[in-house]
DNA sequence: CGGGGCTGTGACCATTTGTTACATTTCCGG
DNA sequence: CCGGAAATGTAACAAATGGTCACAGCCCCG
């Protein structure tokens, strides 16, 4: 039984969350205000931390900032319906990942238990969970992709192999190691299956201007996703 | 020991952090402009970079996002008390964090750390991803040359060929490195392709006054690539 | 069984890279 | 100075590489 430490202000939601995490082997520790939060959560060990970002006393952002100063523990975020500042906010400060309110409790439990299983080495060694570059933004627990704060439907394929060059932005990446980690095989020079997935992976990204190439081709060794600058800045 | 770069006008803030740091095992470089920050920032590396908003030559926000245009290095934001907008703005920009003057120095190292600690778990990352001689800069992670600040188009070898002579400017850079490095294979004396590329490159870097060759050829031994201007920065 | 989406293959084309041939430059010994 | 050999520059062509279209096989779901 994992403890999960829980602040949000909105009792009914705590009572209801508490239940559910409860059938489902958690056990919740509900605190409604920022500070006090701040304050449970560096006094005793949880598992992983559930914020939500509106908040009296302290807010969330404050409480996450602060708690980053001194633990690694996994915190999901829990923001405002269409709160895009919020999210990109948020996981530049630490968090691992986020929902947007109001959530399936089951989506809520899919990702509490994608966080824990990618901290479950040393707490220090966990993967990310989100992986952000360029206008990207890559969910490894929810699988979902965001361009400029929206959403793009990929093929699993496609999913690996962008994912494959969000894992190291600005890097070339070997057709072999694409080849090896996405599909899963040894890569033959006659293969041309990883043009066509890049191909059709572009094509989905390029959807707005097609000013510069997001995937970069290096002829002769493999593919490289351009790391422009300027982090989204996504509204709406 | 970790270097530091901090850009603050606050000399005697710089010159208090700078020895507490010190004695924390930090080496600090202090700068007191934004447009000089920003230049040594991209010279030479530092393991994260402390930046106050308000600042002369050129404001925080500006450097940070210059900055973000071709390093992901850490950044911690110095905002002045209270300024809730700047804070959010600053990691909208991608600051990692912030801190509120005045501050406990103490807070800073915590903060230093945590930032530290957080971008280490994340791959070895964060290195120079910018070249820049004579006119020339060449961005790794975007794989784009800029000549004169003038957008140039170049094929993959053009781009490793270029790519290997700015990273020695000025020094000869033998033909066998050269054909080690770019075309993957032991030069061989009769294997004319090398020239060809250099032919090629220096076709499209010519594009105006072709006063001097940029591209240098040392009869016998390599090549060259000819460093007119951009001496080091003087710091102040 | 049929439809739809995903993946892989072959064909065709554009671009990049390598090779060959010849021009030009440099070096060096008469 | 001169001639010639060696090294380099470059034009023209050939080969390799990658992008993409069209289509075929597959799998899942009804």
């Amino acid at each position: 039984m994992e403890d999960i430490l829980l602040i949000d202000d909105d009792v009914e939601l705590c009572s209801m969350l508490t239940e559910y995490m409860g059938r489902n082997g958690f056990r919740i520790t509900a605190v409604h205000r920022g500070d006090t939060g701040l304050k449970t959560a560096l006094e005793q060990p949880f598992a992983m931390i559930l914020l939500d970002v509106m908040l009296p006393g302290l807010d969330g952002f404050e409480v996450l900032r602060r708690m980053r100063a001194s633990s690694a523990v996994g915190v999901l975020l829990l923001t405002a319906r269409g709160e895009d500042v919020d999210r990109i906010v948020g996981l530049e400060i630490g968090a691992d990942d986020y929902l947007s309110k109001p959530f399936n409790p089951r989506e809520l439990l899919a990702r509490v238990r994608a966080i824990l299983r990618r901290s479950a080495g040393s707490q220090e060694k966990r993967e990310q969970t989100v992986l952000r570059a360029d206008g990207l933004e890559l969910n490894l627990a929810a699988r979902t992709v965001l361009q400029n704060g929206k959403k793009i439907e990929l093929t699993d394929v496609e999913f690996g192999l962008l994912e494959a060059l969000m894992r190291s932005p600005g890097k070339v990446v070997t057709r072999e190691d694409i080849s090896e980690n996405v599909l899963g095989r040894k890569f033959h020079p006659f293969d041309r299956s990883l043009d066509m997935h890049v191909s059709r992976l572009r094509r989905k990204l390029s959807g707005k201007d097609a000013t510069e190439e997001l995937v970069k081709t290096i002829r002769g060794t493999g593919y490289q996703l351009a790391v422009n600058s300027d982090p989204p800045v996504a509204k709406d």
